[in-house]
DNA sequence: GCTATTTAGATTGTGTGCAATTAGATTGTC
DNA sequence: GACAATCTAATTGCACACAATCTAAATAGC
């Protein structure tokens, strides 16, 4: 029985596994996020469009995409809702019109001090005794362990 | 400056953050299993539903929800879709006409066998030279790298 | 100059995830 | 038995996420 997530009959043993850990971690941050964010009217992935246009404005859907891992038809309405919301641009490049280029509007720039907050806001939920901060912390052990046991078999 | 995730200015930096690298890992895992899983007709929560029913047949919804941390309103549309897939069976509990109790068909028991097949997959894609496999293990090491830069400073 | 290929975004369809609401059943109290 | 409070699941609406496909623009090859 050194076995990490294998059952007895050989069946995959469901709270044990790296994967599921990360997915429930990935939620449990999303829970803890939300409501912060419900605060700035953004979401989750919207909140990290908006974080890697502070960090360099104008990049293309293609660039941004790359940096966060998202394609086209997750970015495109998303972007969308940022623009609907005033806090972006959506322009052609003048130079290749195939590309869109999106850059901070005045409103976007101004919410990069409300952006702040929110870091320090998750950092409280995560170190303190904040009001359901129990399970995000819970699952984060949870990655931990199993990040450690499946390094010590490879 | 012994900050782990503020810029120099102030705004919080994209890359390092645990948050971030959780979320990006949960996607890369779900990648991953992705391909894996079409074989069998199945997305990543529905796998984690069969998981859960091999483990133990029979559970309500609530049950099934409590264990996997997803509410009705996302259950409820992925158990029709494995019910439609002949998977499952719902069907409501005579003692408590509230409860909905999810049980295996015989074609989802003896679908037990190939769920095993899968983790033996993934085992391998985390392992080896898959191909596709690096981003998974990448995203793992930041996730890894951040769990211990944040448990350094609490 | 002109077609073929490549590239960038947008669109469409399927499938989560969650908040808020609704409908129905059960329990507690009178 | 009647009835309000509670509980459970389903439903609805909104927002990702990705595969597949489409359109338009740019580039390569001739």
């Amino acid at each position: 029985m050194a076995q990490k997530d294998g059952a007895d009959d050989g069946t995959p043993r469901l709270g044990q596994q790296l994967c599921f850990a990360v997915y429930q971690a990935s939620h449990a941050f999303n829970r803890a996020y939300r409501p912060i964010l419900a605060a700035l009217g953004l979401t989750y992935p919207q909140y990290l469009v908006m974080l890697a246009l502070w960090e360099d404005d104008g990049p293309t859907v293609k660039a941004l995409g790359e940096k966060l891992m998202l394609d086209s038809g997750t970015l495109t309405p998303l972007l969308k809702r940022l623009e609907g919301a005033g806090l972006i641009r959506r322009e052609r490049d003048p130079q290749d019109e195939r590309q869109v280029r999106i850059r901070l509007t005045d409103k976007g720039e101004a919410m990069r001090a409300q952006g702040q907050g929110v870091q320090e806001a998750i950092g409280c939920a995560l170190g303190a005794t904040a009001p359901g901060a129990e399970p995000l912390r819970e699952q984060l052990e949870r990655v931990r362990d199993a990040l450690l046991a499946s390094s010590r078999d490879e």
